[in-house]
DNA sequence: GTTTTCATGTAACCCGTTACATGATTCA
DNA sequence: TGAATCATGTAACGGGTTACATGAAAAC
């Protein structure tokens, strides 16, 4: 019943986790915050919100407030939708967030993965990372077989398509080298348990992220 | 009537242009030749060879080859149902490569468009890279304003995110500059009138592609 | 002789967009 | 007051995949 996408799912459910909003502006959001990757429509959008309230990961809060207050003296402008995450729908995100099946390392699901890595462990962290790059470099081995047996039949406009493709993957994968390296270098580990625990730490910098400096040292890799 | 996908189109009619095949070859060859980018299934390919054969820009040669010689004998194996290019197909595929309209440059077509470069004109190259770098330099001025504005709000991880895709974009751009640079300077014309001629011309290697050297001079630009 | 690979197809579904309809609120 | 933007929705379509049905040729 409903449409259910998977990555707009997530991505709903875990901008929900920050702060209740409405349709509109949780849409503004998908398409910056996570946007770079991925642009939804109010055809997809609200439709899937209606699933997920049906499912009781989320609920609608209308016009009267709580106890009948006007939705107006909240914002200072009249809201018209505000969905909000139920406790089902914080531990359904949680599931979702260390379950990680093997297509979170999928082009589609990786850029959201990602982007809430924020709200996960360590160890849930280096499993998609790693499940990516291997993901990546099994790709790569294609490309590479694949391209020794018809390099001669291709004119050279493909040949160099193929180049550069090949080429944005490896880069890739020394990005996901780096980031694991500094995961496993990192000196938090944040909540090797799953579930619950550490509220709304608004994230300081706890994690050691590359950092990057200038950019492109050598390349230790190969 | 049929489905009209326009990227498998160009590409199904751009594969036939040089050699007449059967629909499973064909396959193989949009999702290793061109295929990096796209993989098509059985599901979509057949009905658009069918829908392409009712347009009249292919036509099927089964069994019977034009004189009643048994195709077993042209490669000795039994070729179920091969596609041919008709004239009117040939035409129609010319005024795809040439018309090149805005969609040129999107993400999905562009890769297509590149791999069939070959058969075009430089005019025509010109405009679709030219066309394509200026949509990511559209791009890259949002997502600089978009990060701009929203990057206090943001985690770690979600602006590492946006970093990688920008650099990405970046990467790009820097790519099609090689690739426009080395057109203009490029000493071959190769038919600067649209249509026809050149009839087939195994396309040699008479083209100034960057003709990469190791690869990664230390980044001039930045 | 059985398993692989080649080869063609279809129906059901999935995820998403476009175009449209509707109306409230803000701003010039 | 009228235009822009905020805000919510839906029906029709688009492009594609999956899973399935079918069968011939090659390889073991």
């Amino acid at each position: 019943m409903s449409r259910r996408s998977g990555v707009l799912e997530f991505a709903v459910l875990g901008l929900l986790r920050e702060s209740p909003m409405h349709g509109y502006e949780l849409r503004k959001r998908l398409n910056t915050s996570l946007g770079v990757f991925r642009a939804f429509s109010y055809g997809t959008l609200y439709p899937c919100l209606k699933g997920l309230v049906a499912n009781g990961w989320l609920v609608e809060e209308t016009g009267g407030a709580p106890d009948g207050v006007p939705a107006t003296a909240l914002t200072g402008r009249r809201a018209k939708i505000v969905y909000r995450l139920t406790a089902a729908g914080k531990d359904h995100f949680e599931e979702l967030l260390t379950h990680s099946g093997p297509d979170a390392w999928e082009d589609e699901h990786f850029g959201v993965r990602f982007a809430f890595f924020g709200q996960t462990s360590r160890d849930v962290r280096m499993r998609v990372l790693e499940g990516r790059r291997s993901r990546l470099e099994e790709r790569l081995e294609k490309m590479r077989t694949s391209l020794a047996r018809t390099r001669e039949r291709l004119d050279d406009y493909t040949l160099e398509l193929q180049r550069h493709g090949m080429e944005s993957v490896e880069r890739e994968v020394r990005w996901l080298n780096e980031l694991i390296e500094s995961e496993r270098a990192g000196r938090d580990q944040r909540a090797p348990g799953p579930t619950e625990r550490d509220k709304n730490t608004p994230s300081g910098d706890a994690d050691g992220l590359p950092r990057h400096r200038g950019g492109s040292r050598p390349d230790p890799s190969e």
